[in-house]
DNA sequence: CGCACTATATGCGTGCCGCGCAAGTTGTGA
DNA sequence: TCACAACTTGCGCGGCACGCATATAGTGCG
């Protein structure tokens, strides 16, 4: 994670696999939800200053690329459970550790759109958010000392945390006056984990 | 749904739609999941009794066509919900109306492998399964009396019984001796419903 | 029944894309 | 310093999605 604990090439891989992303999601807002076809691999190459084969290198579609920053995101969510103290109960930690993930800084609200209101990038999206189960899943079983293959609880609570999240997402993209993306983060895993409420 | 409720058009509609998908799982099927790319439009078409340009006003990708089954079946998970008597407990309601519409008849072993267990086709799968969240949500929401707008557990309720139902497949699909998946399915369900368990 | 209308199927052409291959370039480790 | 490994880039091929124009088939009305 700390670029420090990378060599040179390591380092120099995930920079341009950031910068490529970055400017594929740059692009695709500017051209807005209903132009994505307009945004052509070339001008992502070159914005983000690498040759198009480079591109096809990290990416092999421009939707991955697109989507390639809450991709990333998601594959940490497993790390973010673990982070929390050990005697948390299961919930509490599971709320905080996803707030501490998802609004950390508080979600870009043009990027979030483009990622999940542009149908094209649906399939994309969908792949994005549940690159969080498997290292959720883990972290669950590892907590609650469960085993991932007798049992199905890990994975499908992973499955229903991330569900959460996504419900989340969209909802606070959708009313204008949701206040904070924490507070209805925390509402739409409350569902999950206050079932009676 | 029944076939004397359409016109012609719309009847020869669906059977072209039904050729093509069935065509191209069957394709991809036989090439396997490390073969996807050799499934070609052509052949698809070819095997459909359609031309490649017909294939195309139908499905816009491969993967698209290949998962178009699984698709299908999710648009009517609402509907099945509905199809349960309205004084049922949700979590009843629910569990019965998912094996009803997943389990008749009980799932391909050889399409859902396909499906579910070849990376080009993730994001087409997830989606495919998705896309029961906004039907059951609508559904949830009638049946508990709560707007969508407003209160957030009817969707984030709908995508975690999505979800139990994309992993109870995956471990139907993994452990050979996992039963009918109508009882892995509501063990999986039972994770979304009884949380104390 | 026959006719105008509309929806669907098909052929063809175009531009873009994913990726294999073979240099060229840059980091790495002894 | 040098040999090796990893990464970048240019080139070219096969394939695909889709617009457009045309042929065909289903529909509804007089």
């Amino acid at each position: 994670m700390n670029d420090d604990a990378m060599d040179l090439r390591a380092r120099n891989k995930q920079a341009t696999r950031e910068a490529i992303g970055h400017a594929a999601l740059r692009l695709a807002i500017e051209q807005g939800p209903h132009g994505l076809a307009l945004v052509r691999v070339h001008d992502i190459a070159t914005a983000a200053g690498v040759s198009p084969r480079t591109y096809n290198n990290y990416f092999s579609s421009r939707e991955e690329a697109i989507c390639a920053f809450q991709a990333d995101q998601s594959k940490r969510a497993g790390q973010a459970l673990r982070s929390r103290p050990a005697d948390e109960p299961l919930g509490q930690a599971v709320v905080a550790a996803m707030i501490e993930l998802y609004t950390n800084p508080e979600p870009d609200r043009a990027g979030l759109r483009m990622i999940m209101l542009t149908p094209e990038l649906e399939g994309e999206a969908l792949k994005a958010f549940s690159m969080a189960e498997g290292p959720l899943a883990e972290a669950i079983a590892a907590r609650t000392g469960t085993d991932l293959r007798r049992d199905l609880f890990p994975a499908v609570t992973a499955a229903a945390v991330a569900g959460a999240i996504r419900v989340a997402g969209r909802h606070w993209l959708e009313s204008a006056d949701a206040g904070p993306f924490a507070a209805v983060l925390r509402h739409a895993l409350s569902c999950v984990f206050a079932p009676g409420a």
